[in-house]
DNA sequence: CAGAAATTTGACCAGTTGGAAAAAACGTTA
DNA sequence: TAACGTTTTTTCCAACTGGTCAAATTTCTG
């Protein structure tokens, strides 16, 4: 499955560094040059993810990356151009656990798999997660067709799956769509609002444990509910 | 219960409005400041909840509420001012639900009606939710000190009423705190991540109906689980 | 209606923003 | 080490930002 490409805009092909070089082909890329950009996405993903995209500042990047502004913009002429690429990578990484989803497994473990690889996620890559989550709150402006078409195919697949599990009386019969949504909103609660999760469990539980707790209510939620039988 | 309050800066008390009279006492509000003051917060919910702090500009609001820039800060001096006035509002609108939460009710029509009260909020104010979200993001900086106090404490509160029902053997043993994330997380979701999912129910499944579907999903999957007894 | 108070406007300002341009410094390799 | 391409810095700019201020206009009250 090809990456998912977000709606790059004129960007001479996303390939970042020296400024084109008039009609010679395009060198291979330096190391400096890979390492700089490293640290540059590096330092964006903190500043966007935390600010949103009109929130942030080249500056705020730039002294993030440890380098001036200018230099910053050596290498990636637009800050619209960075943001992207970010948004890019987020969803590639952020779509692998759905896509792993397996119709001829069980449900039982898959879907405790899936619930589990998408809590490692807000673990392990909160920024990301927050990263696509001001891009919601913005109304995703630039995922928005990306939505409409690839998300929505794969989750209409993946809702078959689920639907033939039901069929084979495995699961409850219920709405695919919304548990998936629920998935989701559950797992990446822990990232986007994990301010608000710290406050609330204070510093005696708000420590790394907090996502083994997480993972344990949440498999007993998904699978039992809170009715005892 | 009094209402939140959200650290002012140095606001003279928040009465906005006519420039502080010089040692008079402050007359009542005229109709124009009420009605305008509303118009502002309206437009300026629409563009904080969209671009968060930074990203919204005082241009931006004020051409949304169909005023000029001068004319805006006529009635609220301060952007921060205006920001932190819909966040208080926001927080008491959202704290309602969980205020209600009732220790003496069995947990199966409370649990249910918090639920419903919960996606009844994302669905009347999705802007006021994606507000928070935005504030939740960026750090929680100027609500921090009171999720650490106020909202934990409520918290704590329910979460004993939560384990009273367990102890009566009402529902199964699990942690309470978690189930309270998890309630916020899937029912703020429809506000949050509105977009996304629109985009992936489709025009067909994504109209306002959804919110129904969603409430009898979620119900069913916080009672029951998704195992059949 | 006169006068005072409240509201609106236009001109302005200092600081910030995304970005351009050119020169200077650096690294590499023949 | 000279020459060339790469990287970095310095300087600069026009547009935008939050906010001020005084003058003009409108609204209210006696």
């Amino acid at each position: 499955m090809p990456p998912i490409k977000v709606k790059m805009l004129e960007t001479e092909g996303g390939k970042g560094g020296a400024k084109a070089a008039p009609s010679k082909r395009p060198r291979a890329q330096t190391r400096i040059q890979r390492e700089k950009q490293e640290v540059i996405l590096e330092a964006a993903l903190d500043v966007f993810s935390r600010e949103g995209f009109r929130g942030a500042t080249i500056d705020q990047i730039a002294e993030a990356a440890g380098m001036s502004k200018p230099n910053l913009l050596y290498y990636f002429p637009r800050k619209e151009e960075i943001y992207q690429r970010l948004l890019a990578e987020m969803l590639d990484i952020w779509l692998a656990p759905l896509r792993e989803i397996d119709s001829v497994g069980d449900p039982v473990p898959e879907l405790r798999s899936y619930l589990r690889r998408k809590l490692e996620m807000s673990r392990d890559y909160p920024r990301q997660s927050r990263l696509f989550a001001n891009e919601m709150l913005q109304g995703a402006p630039r995922v928005l067709e990306m939505l409409e078409t690839d998300l929505k195919a794969l989750v209409d697949d993946k809702a078959k799956v689920i639907e033939g599990w039901m069929d084979a009386g495995k699961i409850v019969r219920t709405d695919p769509y919304h548990l998936i949504f629920s998935i989701w909103a559950t797992t990446q609660h822990y990232a986007d609002f994990d301010v608000q999760v710290r406050a609330v469990l204070g510093k005696d539980r708000g420590g790394e444990g907090r996502f083994e707790d997480a993972a344990r209510f949440l498999e007993n939620l998904f699978l039992h509910g809170l009715l005892p039988k």
